[in-house]
DNA sequence: CAATATAATGTAGCACGCTACAATTATATT
DNA sequence: AATATAATTGTAGCGTGCTACATTATATTG
């Protein structure tokens, strides 16, 4: 289906967020989770609304409440509604050990890397440029 | 999370999957249940097993098996022990309704079409090879 | 030939993505 | 002010992917 390029880009989606996957199981996180924490950390200091969440990782409601339940579950985040606007929930992180986040950001470091291999800096630009092509074609 | 590759490339994968579910459902399938029957398709003529279809998608075999429980309750495969080897299960093909493949397929190009658009053949050949580069550089 | 290893399939249970429908609050319209 | 619309979150249910454990049939080895 869709000749060469879907089933490429599904192969190295679902071959990453499986290594990604097996990595984090030490910390009991999956991929998604850990972006969603980095994301929440990157932002502090700033409200992020669960809204805010599903437009930065493009992914429907029901997917991110799932998500953030998983995490309250284990005590990595809390939420609260706005007190000015009581549509919109809050999100904070909680625990903020900057040792869990080094080691998230050395395995992307790692793993970049390796995806990488054997590219030159002129390759990789020219790999995201048409990336974000085909991308922008979805989106009509 | 990965920098710039993985989401970006989960972006297009998730995206597409969508709007492929999004035009099956007129056919009462899902874009991994159609790929399976094309590839089905295919081969018809050669014998085809759970594991065959594991190695050429590259999945598990509980995400096979999962797949072809739904195409064997609607009918559209059946399955049968080899006779020779009897821990080996075939899958064949039942309906073959030519106007089905030929709708998925047009719509396969159509998409293909729009994925691509405004992008030269040499760049379409060049973003095919680096992705399989990057393949590569996962499987080790 | 018996014991062990390997190969293929099965089952249970979970995370993440989706659609479809619902509920609540805020904003616009009349 | 009353009503309609929009925005945000919630719930139910499903498909696809995974891991972990189990089962059965074939291959291998002592």
């Amino acid at each position: 289906m869709f000749d060469d390029i879907f089933p490429l880009v599904k192969l190295i989606s679902d071959c990453i967020e499986k290594e990604a996957n097996q990595h984090l199981k030490q910390y009991n996180l999956t991929l998604s989770q850990a972006r969603i924490l980095i994301y929440l950390r990157e932002r502090m200091g700033e409200k992020t609304s669960q809204k805010d969440i599903e437009d930065y990782f493009e992914v429907t409601h029901p997917t991110v409440i799932g998500i953030l339940k998983r995490l309250e579950s284990k005590g990595l985040i809390t939420s609260e509604f706005d007190s000015k606007d009581k549509r919109i929930k809050n999100i904070y992180l909680t625990e903020n050990e900057a040792s869990i986040y080094k080691a998230m950001d050395d395995f992307r470091k790692t793993t970049e890397q390796k995806l990488l291999q054997g590219l030159t800096e002129v390759q990789i630009q020219e790999l995201k440029s048409l990336l974000k092509s085909v991308y922008a074609n979805i989106q009509e």
